[in-house]
DNA sequence: ATTAACTGCTGAATCGATAAAGCAAGGAGG
DNA sequence: CCTCCTTGCTTTATCGATTCAGCAGTTAAT
């Protein structure tokens, strides 16, 4: 270190080409004012010194930072281990790429002073607007931010904030539709379901799908349903000790990937054949449902594209293009898989 | 979105305290050349009126802007796709977020200009350094940045650029080791190395370590090696049409976990056992190798840890209190599972 | 009693970029 | 010939926070 040679400024180019520091800015914006012939000695100069401009100066001028905040309500351990943070962080970058805005993740460890890290990011004009995931149903931080004329974006499903922004899948629709392709598809009639954390909108909504395709076909006396918290465990805790196959449950819907992964486990230590007694299916296909052995079928959520149109919308909002809230739907698709006994090679290497 | 409530200023606490702005400024800093009853009075008119500094304003005038980037120079696709990323993300917010300090996520996609975007991020003083990781063996730009005189730390193992700050492992030590572990624990003697891409110093290092231990073992006459990409697809393409068991290979040492996946499912579809035939090992449990079946024996790479460590070295580095460059290299763990033999539970779900 | 030091604040300068207003010189139009 | 519009720049104000230099008024020291 030692030698931090001082950056280049507007000024240090203005003195080079012997103009003023108003005249460089107007020249490197293509201002129409400043002649052609000074505008290419000022283009000249500046590239020669390596001049960017000061990203605080601009901000504070402009009142806009050109960068956006991620924000992640829920602890940084336990989102980030969820694969689905990677998707959606590959979408949010690469649109803000398109724009030449930065993107800074915020989680809110530190609760100091009752204000949120990432709503201390939105006042401290840190980022122009925030896309937000993986919040939970109950989260009231995730209401205040969504009312306080900030511009935020929401992923997810968000039927009790009406005036939001947010961009989800259609999680009712969705777990029906797998649930009734063990029915129709595989003629299952004793299905479990095993829930995420019920404060989860998320996790309600695909039990409400499942309710309702078990009470489409007649089969909602021999199903039940049963609550996780979406974690590998659950799944495990949750079938275990159960009766499947033929005097059994003969379908399981898990509410996602990971516990149905759990779940996988658990049935295989415990001596049953998947699909062969029970069929399994799961949610997500962020990662864990193409690797496992049986592979998982499951809906596949569009993450990174849900990010992607979620920052879309968010630019919209800075830009203040949309004045009336948007909510937007993507469509899923069902991967079939070898866990509901849907023929499969032994992996799908063109998968991904 | 209609009212944008004007952000809350320095000058509006100071005009509703009845001070000046330096006196606001001064009080909230703790500055103890305020009155303690005036400084009182300031705080709870802050609080009340809900201020919180502009970033932009304090990173002008302090020249510093309390934000560090992430910088990922291959393509976003890429490395987003190696959950890796997502441990190194983990480790650099929590080390930042203990120092309140916002992290940026940079990639080099915008090669406008010819600079690429994370020299542009610093260059802006958007951050005040960078975290630099995944970098190739070859990556000019890597150089640059860190001889730019600008504070940077390295993640990985960059013997060429000696006076760079770097936090690593020793992947040579780590891959002599887990090759011994399949000759000396296992009793493998005609041994398999997949490498990663060879203008990768991980690639070259974890392919040493495995001609080390073969060649201390005089196994050096029966070893091969053949050149992979990480990908899970040439770690396919690597075992197929082989030759495995009584007159073939009865161990590979893959030199990543993604390698090793696809390696066993090649096997797999060969109708090749593991372990039985042969013995397979991978590197990095970065996450597929835990969930796999069989599960993988792997070295565990601390990235989470060595990421920590990077973003407090940088911090260190920032705040001028390390001149002289620092290298530190973290231990390894090695992660005994079902596909090299080791007898393991269907499932370690305490492992992670 | 006079100087020195301290206390508690205010005023002004500053960080770097931008945009509005200003101003000189030249050309067009009446 | 005088006004009016361009053209091509410069001057100046501004964004919000910080910090140094001042400046009254008080207390301590000699």
């Amino acid at each position: 270190m030692a030698k931090s040679p001082r950056a280049v400024t507007l000024k240090d180019v203005a003195e080079r080409v012997g103009v003023s520091a108003a005249a460089v800015s107007m020249a490197l914006a293509g201002h129409r004012r400043i002649g052609p012939e000074t505008t290419d000695r000022i283009r000249a100069a500046a590239a020669e010194l390596g001049y960017v401009p000061s990203s605080a100066g601009k901000a504070l001028r402009r009142q806009r930072s050109d960068a956006i905040a991620l924000v992640v309500p829920n602890s940084t351990q336990h989102v980030f281990g969820h694969s689905y943070f990677t998707h959606v962080l590959t979408g949010v970058t690469s649109a803000a790429n398109d724009r030449d805005v930065q993107v800074l993740v915020s989680t809110n460890s530190s609760e100091a002073s009752g204000l949120t890290a990432y709503e201390r990011v939105m006042r401290a004009r840190t980022a122009d607007g925030a896309v937000v995931t993986s919040a939970g149903i109950e989260d009231p931080n995730i209401e205040r931010l969504a009312a306080s004329g900030l511009p935020v974006v929401l992923i997810g499903n968000y039927p009790e904030l009406p005036s939001a922004f947010s961009v989800g899948v259609d999680d009712v629709a969705a777990s029906r539709s797998i649930t009734e392709h063990l029915i129709l598809e595989h003629g299952r009639t004793r299905l479990l379901h095993v829930t995420g954390p019920l404060d989860h909108r998320t996790a309600v909504d695909r039990r409400d799908g499942f309710l309702q395709a078990v009470a489409a076909h007649g089969l909602a006396d021999d199903a039940q349903v049963v609550e996780g918290d979406f974690s590998e465990r659950s799944g495990w805790v949750a079938v275990t000790g159960r009766r499947f196959g033929a005097d059994g449950f003969d379908g399981v819907v898990f509410a996602n990937d990971d516990m149905a992964f759990g779940g996988l486990q658990a049935l295989r230590a415990e001596g049953w054949s998947v699909p062969g007694d029970v069929a399994v299916v799961g949610f997500d296909d962020f990662g864990i449902a193409r690797v496992a052995s049986p592979s998982i079928t499951t809906v596949r959520v569009p993450a990174e594209a849900m990010a992607r149109l979620a920052t879309d919308r968010l630019f919209a909002q800075i830009e203040g293009e949309d004045s009336v809230p948007t909510r937007d739907e993507l469509p899923v698709v069902l991967v079939r898989r070898a866990s509901c006994g849907c023929a499969s090679p032994p992996i799908d290497l063109l998968d991904d």
